[in-house]
DNA sequence: TTGCAAATGTGAGGATTACTCATATTTTCA
DNA sequence: TGAAAATATGAGTAATCCTCACATTTGCAA
């Protein structure tokens, strides 16, 4: 992930692009922007988060807010987009160098896990990705994101069954991979225990359409 | 379905609870109110459905509007109660005499195909179940109509597979079910090719996993 | 250093919109 | 028939996103 914090408007949906940040201190001032929208996105949800409440909170005025960020979803697709790019790097180095169905299995079962606890730990990933249907630009962002993570998964089951029809192996990869990233949503809005059963029982029917087609 | 368009405001989330339309005029006014946001959900989706243009809409004045629907979301929510009913009928006489394995895969694949069709067919479902994440009212009414849903799925499951662990079924059940809602909204928001291949996989997965446990 | 253009900062105010409420009208029914 | 309950109205209130005209700071060429 980058350091310079390029305030990355939305394709088309969103309204005018702004200026990127090429000094220094307005550099450090979207810093501040960011982490003040994530602390009141942790604390009340994006939809409750005030334009105002950010801008005090980073202490900037609110024409500052606006003279990097065209709109408010403009925030929350920023701090998405560093979501995106960390989880892409875990991802591709997890499934990177699997060559068998062991590892497919346990990489696999690990990513689960891991993309479960942060969906429990981080408020903020949660809220983001729960308003992903209504915001089309975020709809895109995570449609993209999840391409590009089944691609790796493609990419392991294409060695894995060299013979078969790769159509179908991106179709399959695609669909496990939305598959749980819509049951982590579902254990999380579930109480504990029957989230764990979910995401167990996710586990073993997408390892099983993984690795015997 | 019943005829009275009860407004039936959300639990909790949603502000004051409403008086319900006794009169069978202010029953007819209230359909008037529905179908217009419908029709306007359908144009430009709920999150652009203005209050002023629903009331004109319909005939009626603004504040008619909000002496039987509290908030926005209400309507909305309505709206969508009225789908789950309706959906909830069919499910149920779809799955209601499945007795064996071929029964169940006839029964689910058709389910599953109508639904499709349905989502594809509906702009307002497809921008109603859209906002199902932001709106803790909406995700409540989708969970609670998806476990009955997975009712009648455990309750064949139970039938096919008397040995069984009961909550595996149901967890079985309820994860199939809800996949099968992220598969369609997958489906699509991608090109109607993919969507079709997304849909088959999805069958194929489900199935299996319904049938061999 | 100086001076100027570009970048950045500011916050009062415009514009939109969900929603309220005092008041008027219609319906029910004892 | 008349009064209470139900229903209807729409101008007004409050909240909030975002703009814009103007002030300040920074980079840099002369």
């Amino acid at each position: 992930m980058e350091d310079t914090a390029a305030p990355a408007s939305a394709p088309e949906q969103v309204a005018s692009p702004r200026r990127a940040p090429t000094q220094q201190r307005s550099r450090e001032r979207v810093e501040r922007m960011l982490a003040a929208a994530s602390a009141l996105i942790a604390q009340q949800g994006s939809d409750a988060m005030r334009m105002g409440e950010v801008a005090e909170r980073a202490g900037v005025s609110i024409g500052s807010l606006y003279q990097f960020f065209p709109d408010k979803r403009a925030i929350v697709w920023a701090l998405a987009e560093r979501y995106t790019a960390e989880s892409q790097a875990c991802i591709s180095s997890a499934l990177k160098d699997v060559s068998d169905a062991e590892g497919l299995r346990q990489a696999f079962s690990e990513l689960v896990d891991i993309y479960y606890r942060l969906f429990l730990a981080e408020p903020v990933m949660r809220d983001i990705w729960s308003g992903t249907q209504a915001d089309k630009a975020l709809r895109q962002l995570e449609l993209a994101d999840s391409r590009a993570n089944a691609e790796f998964l493609t990419a392991v089951l294409k060695r894995l069954q060299p013979g078969a029809d790769p159509v179908a192996l991106e179709t399959t990869a695609f669909l496990v991979w939305q598959m749980g990233e819509a049951a982590v949503r579902l254990a999380i809005s579930v109480d504990r225990q029957e989230g764990d059963r979910l995401v167990a029982a996710y586990k073993r029917m997408a390892l099983r359409e993984l690795l015997e087609g």
